[in-house]
RNA sequence: UGCUCGGUAGCUCAGUGGCAGAGCAGGUGACUGUUAAUCACUUGGUCGGUGGUUCGAAUCCGCCCCGGGGAGCCA
């Protein structure tokens, strides 16, 4: 049997051939009174296949008919020079099978569908131009994360995502029981007896694999973790998910000023690489989602990131001028408009903000020596806010101590943590980026539930 | 979770107290190396659900369900 050709190789041919192989789906047909156009399109590519069924194609008027937006096609022809404008290459058909068919109820048609329609067919969805596009970059940007890690040396460490503990002392997360719900055991005292669970303890499912990476990052240099994530935070916002993916590196004998030139150098490389192989995609987001995309990619990639302190940004907060919804002062956490007004009015480019006052951020996040800041980094992005959130960990055993007491957390829940403060301890620095926020930015899509393949938030796991 | 805007044909939407509509999709026919093809005709409705106001409700009011936007939480 003949190897199938993917639509992709076929239009890029270098020279025509006399029989190849394609199978797709039908994207449209057009009817001459002698032949049919369809166009043919298996994911492999933005782009469709022409091809071109003679009337004379055995079994043609049988044929035809079933031959419709979504049927899934096998094409054996040979590849020619088209006769007409719009494309290269087309497949004149020899032989035509409908290996599936779809009749008039197939949802996807020629034109104009809201997300929020395709949103509820998942399923089909990534059979429309658009959400083929998403998906396609989804993959390559992950294989770009890799290859960054992977060319500097980062070790990819695979975090548990069932665990014991609440990496961040904040978010709110979800449990992990074989236990009965109806008929928990109890203890005497009449709680849920988790002593009784599977793990002997309570458990849910990660929220960031940040302190496990610290483990390998103090044994192995340099880390990188990458994978999902979960939060049960009754967020309904088109930046939030239940479960999305992260990238987690995570290095030792490195300070905030390294960790934030890896941040920004990351988020460069990741842009670089897809606006160099996924152009065709990017072109369709430039033309259909937002026309300034290319523009503003070119942009971040040319220019330095700005950096500016949270002290300073108060400030620059403060002699805006503007009527904020939120006034700040030097103390509060930043709201969203502040954050886009940085990113997107003052800077206009990504902007990594550092040195938050303690009392707003986690236990882990080194004291400096103001006794006032830690070495916490935002890098916000314009419109879409933060993507980066890291720090410089502390590494003195006392400081950590004296923060997890003010965050009112255990020691003894810490034991493993706090050892690599005992042994060997060394500056290290790390950050988490949003894969899915990355995705969002480099294609301009609004909202997170359209780089998911199947999204989770709150009230909704269909699928 | 509170705020706000929505839910009318398969899809996108108009109709805002008095006969349920358009474009696209689907069907039929014509025409054409077409390409969001074109032209003519045509099928298609629990107006999100429920209770109320009214002679009369898609339209006004209450409650519920679902979706969008922005907010908080954060990546």
């Amino acid at each position: 049997m003949l190897k199938a050709t993917s639509v992709k190789d076929a239009l890029r041919a270098a020279a025509p051939a006399p029989e190849i192989l394609v199978n797709g789906w039908v994207r449209t047909r057009r009817d001459s009174k002698a032949f049919s156009f369809i166009e043919l399109n298996d994911g492999s590519s933005l782009k469709n296949l022409q091809v071109i069924a003679d009337a004379t194609l055995p079994g043609y008027a049988e044929l035809m008919p079933q031959i419709t937006t979504g049927a899934a096609l096998a094409v054996t022809g040979e590849l020619v020079a088209s006769k007409g404008q719009g494309q290269t290459w087309e497949v004149k058909a020899s032989e035509l099978t409908v290996v599936g068919k779809a009749d008039a109820t197939y949802p996807l048609q020629k034109k104009g569908h809201s997300m929020e329609f395709l949103r509820e067919i998942a399923h089909l969805r990534p059979r429309a131009n658009l959400f083929g596009a998403v998906f396609r970059v989804r993959s390559r940007l992950a294989y770009a994360v890799h290859q960054f890690y992977q060319d500097r040396g980062f070790v990819y460490v695979h975090t548990p995502l069932i665990t014991a503990s609440d990496c961040e002392g904040a978010g709110e997360l979800f449990r992990v029981s074989t236990l009965d719900p109806l008929n928990p055991p109890k203890t005497e005292d009449g709680a849920v007896d988790y002593g009784q669970d599977f793990f002997a303890r309570p458990t849910y499912l990660t929220v960031s694999g940040q302190l496990e990476a610290e483990v390998f990052a103090c044994a192995m240099g340099k880390v990188y973790t990458f994978g999902p994530t979960f939060r049960a935070e009754n967020s309904n916002t088109s930046r939030h998910a239940s479960e999305f993916w992260m990238i987690e590196p995570e290095m030792a004998f490195t300070d905030l000023v390294g960790n934030m030139d890896l941040a920004e150098e990351f988020v460069k490389y990741l842009i670089a690489d897809v606006r160099e192989h996924c152009a065709d995609d990017l072109a369709l987001f430039g033309k259909f989602v937002d026309k300034g995309l290319d523009e503003r990619l070119a942009f971040v990639l040319e220019r330095p990131f700005q950096r500016v302190s949270y002290t300073e940004a108060i400030a620059i907060i403060e002699a805006s001028g503007k009527a904020w919804e939120h006034p700040v002062k030097w103390g509060d956490n930043l709201q969203s408009e502040h954050e886009r007004y940085l990113a997107e009015e003052h800077c206009k480019c990504p902007v990594t903000v550092y040195n938050y006052p303690k009392e707003i951020k986690p236990f882990y996040m080194r004291l400096n020596d103001d006794q006032k800041t830690v070495t916490a980094m935002d890098v916000l992005v314009p419109g879409i806010g933060e993507i980066v959130g890291g720090s410089q960990r502390e590494e003195r055993l006392d400081v950590l101590e004296a923060n997890m007491e003010r965050h009112g957390l255990s020691k003894a829940d810490y034991g493993w943590y706090l050892d690599l403060r005992r042994y060997g301890s060394v500056p290290h620095a790390g950050f988490g980026l949003g894969f899915e926020r990355m995705l969002m930015f480099v294609t301009g899509m609004a909202n997170i539930r359209d780089v998911i393949p199947f999204a989770r938030t709150p009230g909704n796991a269909a699928f």
